[in-house]
RNA sequence: GGGCAGAUUCCCGAGUGGCCAAAGGGGACAGACUGUAAAUCUGCUGCAAAUUGCUUCGGUGGUUCGAAUCCACCUCUGCCCA
């Protein structure tokens, strides 16, 4: 008998925090953070992590998690949600997945797998410094070699993914794409449902400029400073997420507070755009309309309970 | 009132007689993604019955086989002198 788990996405803004505390009220449910800043400790503002008067005393999992200068990725996500979504099965609940990072939602719903895939630091520095000295097809070219599929797949600017596709093969003896396609084919474990909030473009646009605004009234230019203080920068993974790396190029002097206010507004609507992509390529999924329902998160709630209960979830 | 500079495709901006539907950047739109994913990368952007045709470079008229590019006048914008 397949566990149940309830999915909740949608891009930036969209509203995924306010429905997944209802969703979790009626249905007795707990929320696991599906959300790759969110992990760090220290970033709330620019994050908008939910605060605890927010949470309603639904308990909230994989939120703070970590510093924001240590490493953090997809591997440790799923096995920390896998285990909290034990627990909450112990406590007789059902587990709700919210959050905006589609990879992290799909390694946990579909189990990818992950293991005997250690990453070879060394080896990625040796590949970084040879794309440096004789360029992206140089990378591009040996990929080629040991995986045609895979060089084919991955276009040679987009060099992480290359020198990705390289080490696995390094460290693995197997080729990425084998792999990938393996991947793909994998049936989730769970009798699931996978929510995804959606609404009109201009709409979604309006709320990310507004709550960018938000964000920089309730201090994210302090919030960023403090970091920074504490020996935070960009070279860390955590300070490439969205309002963090602008913010401190701006106390860097790089640029105004306007344009890093400007910037951050653009680039969150590129980062809607593509989570909207991601979303759209995944199977199985049940998108909720915002408009469909004239914004009625009532209304959006009868229909999520009604496709559970098609499921047999609840 | 006089002088100078300028007006280019959604925006900024290059182009100063043919190779221009017009560089480059931005935005918009679309897409990829399986250990950095709020990251990284790609495509596309005048219209159409679309390997061709049509309409664009402030307006009108002119020069020329041919004009975004040259000339005249006009309109608007910025700066300077009154």
């Amino acid at each position: 008998m397949k566990k149940p788990l309830i999915v909740l996405t949608g891009p930036t803004a969209v509203g995924k925090t306010e429905l997944s505390i209802k969703l979790a009220a009626q249905i007795g449910g707990e929320i696991i953070s599906a959300d790759s800043m969110q992990v760090y400790k220290g970033m709330d503002i620019g994050s908008a992590k939910i605060t605890p008067e927010q949470q309603h005393g639904i308990p909230h999992y994989l939120i703070d998690v970590c510093e924001p200068w240590e490493e953090f990725h997809i591997v440790k996500f799923q096995e920390y949600a896998k285990q909290y979504m034990q627990d909450i099965y112990a406590h007789g609940h059902i587990p709700i997945l919210t959050g905006g990072t589609g990879f992290y939602i799909q390694a946990v719903l579909y189990d990818i797998d992950f293991t005997g895939q250690d990453k070879d630091e060394g080896y990625r520095k040796k590949l970084e410094k040879l794309a440096e000295e004789r360029g992206n097809e140089c990378l591009h070219q040996m990929l080629c070699e040991v995986d045609p599929k895979a060089a084919q797949q991955i276009h040679a600017n987009n060099k992480k993914r290359v020198i990705r596709a390289l080490e696995f093969y390094h460290t693995t003896g197997k080729r990425i794409s084998e792999h990938n396609e393996n991947q793909q084919q994998r049936t989730s474990p769970y009798n699931f449902l996978y929510l995804v909030l959606s609404d009109v473009r201009a709409r979604l646009y309006e709320r990310i400029d507004r709550r960018v605004d938000v964000m920089i009234e309730n201090g994210l230019v302090q919030e960023v400073q403090g970091l920074k203080d504490l020996g935070c920068s960009r070279n860390m993974v955590s300070m490439q997420g969205l309002g963090y790396k602008e913010i401190l190029d701006y106390l860097d002097g790089n640029h105004t507070l306007d344009e890093a206010v400007t910037i951050i507004k653009r680039d969150t609507r590129h980062f809607a755009k593509r989570q909207i992509t991601w979303f759209k390529r995944e199977r199985e999924v049940t998108w909720v309309n915002k408009p469909d329902f004239d914004y009625d998160e009532e209304r959006m709630l009868a229909y999520i309970m009604e496709e559970l209960e098609k499921r047999s979830i609840i």
